[in-house]
DNA sequence: CGCCCCATTGAAAAGGCTCAATAAAGGTGG
DNA sequence: CCACCTTTATTGAGCCTTTTCAATGGGGCG
């Protein structure tokens, strides 16, 4: 996850990275360094290791590498951006269910979705920190979900049940693509 | 300002462009159309027309014009960060505190303080549909802030008098930079 | 003068937070 | 294999913040 820390001691989580995705994509990319935010790996991880500056030209080495990048930077901006009206327009219902969307979205994209299943490292403390919420409250909204049968939480694994349930609860989530 | 309109009429404003800032600069630095936002002007706008691909190009013509490219880019995703915290985790006091110390930051940038006045021609309810607020609670929390001080209103102009205790409000705001 | 848009305000209700206590689960050392 | 310990999930009660709904007032403009 990426997240950023504040001198009160709050903790906002930006993204959630899955596997596929370039780690810290705005220092590689965009050059951004030091990087203003921490990261923290939930699961254990393979990461693959670049030397920056090697990475950066072969981002820019030819054209298809370019429109990679520049692929990278629109998906991250979306993310940023529905994250945006996820928390500023939707509730707490709304937004746990936009955010459950987004990330089978997400895992599916990578073919990490099995039948209904996904992996879920998560603690509620890290949705609330993303959501904007507490983790009491998370832990309330879920039983709500899960007891109109949307979803069904297993220890490391979210079922996702109703995705269309998901979908009247979180107006919009497609938009912002 | 830049924004998105739900499907349940809900709108939430992503970002307020300033003079100088690049309209739509997603459309013409990532070459993402069509652009899934909206765009609407608060005032009478200089707008500087460009052929897209023409200006495409020149921004990848030499080292400057790319570097430039980039940091807009940044600029654009701080500022997306920055609002995803000064939303997920402030209440309205320090949203508001938070939200008027960038935007005072911005013009400054631009030459756009004149002492401590910026010029400021959104109504309220575009503060609310930005910060993720009813517009009725911004007016209180703009109360409060006239209250303690910290700010003043005239119409179509805003004054920052005590910067500090703005600060003070939100904690962190200087940290996403 | 009348109208419309916007700011302002009140009262009540809902949503979410805080604090605190209890359970469940997994890991560790004995 | 068990007892203990730490972490995380769950739940309750009361409080605070914010929303909702509705009403009032002000200002600019035709």
């Amino acid at each position: 996850m990426q997240y950023i820390r504040m001198p009160d001691g709050e903790r906002q989580i930006l993204t959630f990275l899955i596997p596929g995705d370039i780690f810290d994509q705005n220092a590689v990319i965009l050059a951004q360094t030091p990087s203003p935010f921490a990261f923290q790996a939930l699961t254990d991880a393979f990461v693959c290791h670049f030397a920056v500056e090697d990475y950066r030209q072969l981002l820019q080495a030819d054209v298809r590498s370019r429109h990679f990048a520049k692929r990278q930077l629109r998906r991250y901006q979306a993310l940023l951006a529905k994250h945006v009206i996820d928390i500023g327009r939707r509730r707490a219902l709304g937004r746990l269910a936009g955010f459950l969307l987004e990330l089978r979205q997400r895992l599916a994209e990578r073919g990490l979705m099995h039948d209904d299943l996904m992996p879920f490292p998560l603690r509620q403390e890290d949705i609330a920190d993303a959501l904007g919420l507490t983790h009491a409250h998370v832990n309330r909204t879920l039983k709500q979900l899960r007891e109109m049968g949307a979803i069904q939480t297993l220890p490391g694994i979210l079922r996702i049940l109703d995705p269309a349930a998901l979908a009247a609860l979180a107006p919009g989530e497609a938009l912002a693509a």
